[in-house]
DNA sequence: CAGTGCGCTGTTTTT
DNA sequence: CAGCGCACTG
């Protein structure tokens, strides 16, 4: 890092600011004290960003190590660190500290773990193991799982976490909200278990970090001394702890850029505030305020739409886009009968663009919810148009990825319960579920991890010998696998684990349609692990970048939820499905009220602005929902789009015509609209309100006492019990203790002969 | 212990 | 029309 160029001279601009306008510029520049970065949608806020990260390592003002830079996504940490790299040359070596605002918290949490309870080489869980995890609890507490479903107490831990708060934060309204005033228990419950797996969950790394930023000052001085800067992309998407946890970083230098619209807020239901945005001033006093108004990507056609629609919205700071782009067409907007002619109709017009010379990767199709995709998946295929779905089922989601992802933890994480309880009859082994309720009891009595209190189980009789037989081989695998991931790369490891185990032999005698693509998403698994050099590395990467967006070789159609479009952009733009309930979503229109259906709005106008060239709506007049053809009604948002800038259309099938005739005779059915459409000079929604009256604090958190360590394997032995005593057992009846050792008793029973069992599955017999 | 079939319930969006 | 939990049968 010695070779970093020379500071520019003043007359003549440095390459990464020669593009720049001068608000950009201004942003660029202005690198002491607080500057906030309105950047309205296609105005170059992220060559702003990346500029300004340049000018800060080109001035010398920072070391790349010295900048915390904080994305959303994983994939606009790579683009930033790409653009950079390319400002910059081979001198930088890359940035530490940038990164999504988890991974970051995922590399600071590894470093002071034990302040939380953790050890270092603590496993994220994902929510497929959450979910798991809290139906066991449930279960165990004897809680109905239908009146109280996990997923319930899923949303619930996961909306606590985000506004920063632990278990003893919880108000009476909060704790009310789960199992009839148990929810600060099972909250407690939740974090006991994590803590003795060795884990936690996404919301941790946010909240074990803020948590240690309040209660140890030294770890938290030391941060702000290292971040001379913070940038934060997004910053109207930071949820609750994103914003303290920025704030108490920041707090001693100052030197904090934020970036964000407001009219982009689009994460709400995962605790985002958009409050924060507004609120950036008041928190940091004297702060730049820097509006990019210029747009640089869409037609006026598109960017008058976009604008028109989201005026509708009440809470808005409010910015004026403006574009020197020359014109182009009107955003169509075409109703069909019903959602499979919708498809074909999307695909003929693509097939059209093709014609005409569009590539099919600046060609998307964006929806509100994945079961949309299916539609256009189906169609594609019957006409051989070449399509990627983005999001949906991700790569590591699928199950056999899932189970080799399983092996791998416990191999690095002996304390994994969740991993070995899926994979310890995977492949079927004939253990099943009175052998797994065995383990569990033994586990729970001793406080050790499944695996290891397995070890001790069957060292005694407790187990049928079959049963005994298959698990002791299964754990002196793991014993020889762990020496293995000594000298082996991960990606050796994964193959022998897999051989050996008798996973690539299910899959081989497996004669279903599936089995041979499963084989196959296994070698690319071990290819994509060859770049990790540990298995440490391995499983932090797969914990956190579960994005599987590796861009194809070939052209492809890109089909993808409005969410996942944020920050990209095509020259076509397909929006399908402009139905109500279907966009605005039923959900929002059911519960949220207000706040809701202007989140839809922003999400519309975050859709329509991915649009270089043409946007096209599409709504249909009939749809199947729940397996049920139900009839609807266009989107409200149709309604609300500026005429002037909008071309309708109908097909001959129906579509709008037949609804309008329908709806003509008895009811207006945009009588709502304007019913619903906010008062805008005096709205003042809920959650702005809430959002002022949130405080930051909440009450300090106890850190539990250091329990027994996970990988502790001394299970201890019980003292009531003495040689010559006459104990009951479960299974082999009554008997008299002839031997003891450790834990473990042997005993002549009375009708089942000497057996050596484990001191807690006998009770005294009197 | 594993495999099958039945009935219930519920679908946004993501790190 | 899912995907799941559950009960029942080889």
């Amino acid at each position: 890092m010695t070779d970093l160029p020379a500071p520019p001279s003043r007359d003549d601009l440095p390459a990464y600011a020669q593009r720049l306008n001068p608000p950009q510029r201004e942003a660029v520049i202005t690198t002491e004290g607080p500057v906030l970065m309105l950047a309205g949608a296609g105005t170059g806020k992220t060559a702003a960003l990346t500029a300004r990260l340049a000018h800060l390592i080109a001035m010398r003002l920072a070391w790349p190590s010295e900048i915390l830079c904080v994305t959303f996504t994983n994939k606009a940490a790579r683009e930033m660190r790409e653009r950079v790299a390319r400002h910059m040359g081979q001198a930088v070596e890359g940035m530490p500290w940038l990164g999504t605002f988890h991974s970051i918290g995922a590399k600071m949490l590894r470093r002071h773990a034990e302040l939380v309870g953790l050890q270092s080489n603590y496993t994220i869980i994902d929510t497929d193991d959450q979910l798991r995890l809290l139906k066991q609890l449930i279960r165990e507490n004897d809680l109905d799982e239908k009146r109280w479903p996990a997923r319930q107490l899923s949303g619930l831990l996961d909306r606590w976490k985000n506004r920063g708060l632990n278990p003893g934060g919880l108000d009476a309204v909060e704790n009310e909200s789960y199992a009839n005033g148990r929810g600060e228990q099972f909250y407690r419950l939740y974090q006991e278990r994590l803590k003795s797996l060795n884990a936690c969950d996404f919301g941790d790394l946010l909240l074990h970090m803020l948590n240690i930023f309040r209660q140890h000052r030294d770890v938290l001085e030391q941060y702000q001394r290292r971040f001379k800067y913070i940038l934060v992309d997004e910053y109207q998407d930071t949820n609750q702890v994103q914003y303290l946890w920025l704030r108490l970083l920041a707090q001693e230098r100052k030197n904090i850029c934020v970036v964000g619209d407001d009219d982009q807020s689009i994460y709400s239901w995962r605790g985002a505030e958009v409050a924060n945005i507004l609120k950036f001033e008041k928190d940091f006093p004297g702060a730049k305020v820097v509006k990019l108004e210029q747009n640089y990507r869409s037609t006026p056609q598109i960017l008058a739409t976009a604008s028109g629609l989201i005026d509708a919205n009440s809470q808005r700071l409010g910015k004026t886009l403006w574009t020197e782009l020359p014109a182009g067409d009107k955003v169509r907007v075409i109703g069909v009968w019903d959602a499979p002619e919708e498809a074909r109709r999307v695909g003929e017009e693509i097939e059209r663009l093709e014609r005409e010379g569009a590539p099919l990767d600046e060609i998307a199709i964006l929806v509100r919810a994945q079961y949309q995709t299916r539609e256009f998946e189906d169609r594609f295929i019957q006409i051989g148009l070449n399509y990627r779905i983005v999001g949906g089922f991700r790569f590591y989601e699928r199950a056999e990825i899932r189970d080799a992802l399983a092996y791998l933890r416990v191999i690095s994480q002996p304390a994994d319960d969740l991993a070995f309880e899926r994979i310890y009859n995977q492949p079927k082994r004939g253990l099943g579920a009175k052998t797994l309720e065995t383990m569990r009891r033994h586990a729970r009595r001793t406080g050790l991890p499944l695996a290891a209190a397995s070890l001790d189980l069957v060292d005694s009789d407790e187990l049928p010998a079959r049963a005994r037989n298959t698990l002791t081989g299964l754990l002196k695998q793991f014993v020889y696998w762990r020496e293995s991931a000594e000298r082996e790369t991960p990606a050796n490891l994964l193959r022998l684990v897999l051989s050996e185990s008798g996973y690539d032999d299910m899959l081989a005698k497996d004669r279903s349609a599936e089995s041979a693509g499963r084989a196959e998403n296994l070698s690319e698994l071990a290819r994509a692990m060859e770049e990790y050099d540990t298995l440490g590395d391995f499983l932090e990467h797969v914990g956190l970048v579960m994005d599987n967006d590796a861009q194809g070789d070939d052209e492809k159609v890109t089909i993808m939820t409005m969410h996942a479009a944020k920050g990209l952009e095509f020259n076509n733009v397909f929006l399908p499905g402009w139905e109500e309930g279907v966009f605005p979503s039923q959900r929002a229109l059911d519960e949220g009220g207000l706040a809701s259906l202007e989140e839809e709005r922003r999400l519309a106008y975050v859709a329509i602005t991915r649009a270089r060239r043409k946007c096209t709506i599409l709504h249909a007049a009939n749809r199947r929902i729940f397996g049920q053809w139900t009839s609807s009604i266009p989107s409200r948002f149709i309604e609300e789009l500026p005429d002037e800038h909008i071309e309708q259309e109908t097909t001959m099938s129906g579509g709008a015509s037949l609804w309008r005739a329908n709806w003509s005779e008895s009811e207006d059915p945009f009588a709502h609209v304007a019913r619903d459409r906010p008062d805008r000079s005096t709205a003042r929604g809920p959650g702005w309100q809430r959002a002022l009256a949130t405080g930051y604090e909440t009450k300090p958190v106890r850190v539990a006492e250091n329990k027994r360590s996970a990988a502790s394997f001394a299970a201890k032995a019980r003292t009531d019990v003495a040689i010559g005593a006459r104990v009951f057992h479960e299974k082999f009846g009554y008997g008299e203790v002839t031997d003891q050792e450790g834990n473990k008793l042997e005993i002549a029973f009375e009708k089942a002969g000497t057996k050596r069992v484990i001191d807690s599955f006998v009770k005294l017999a009197d």
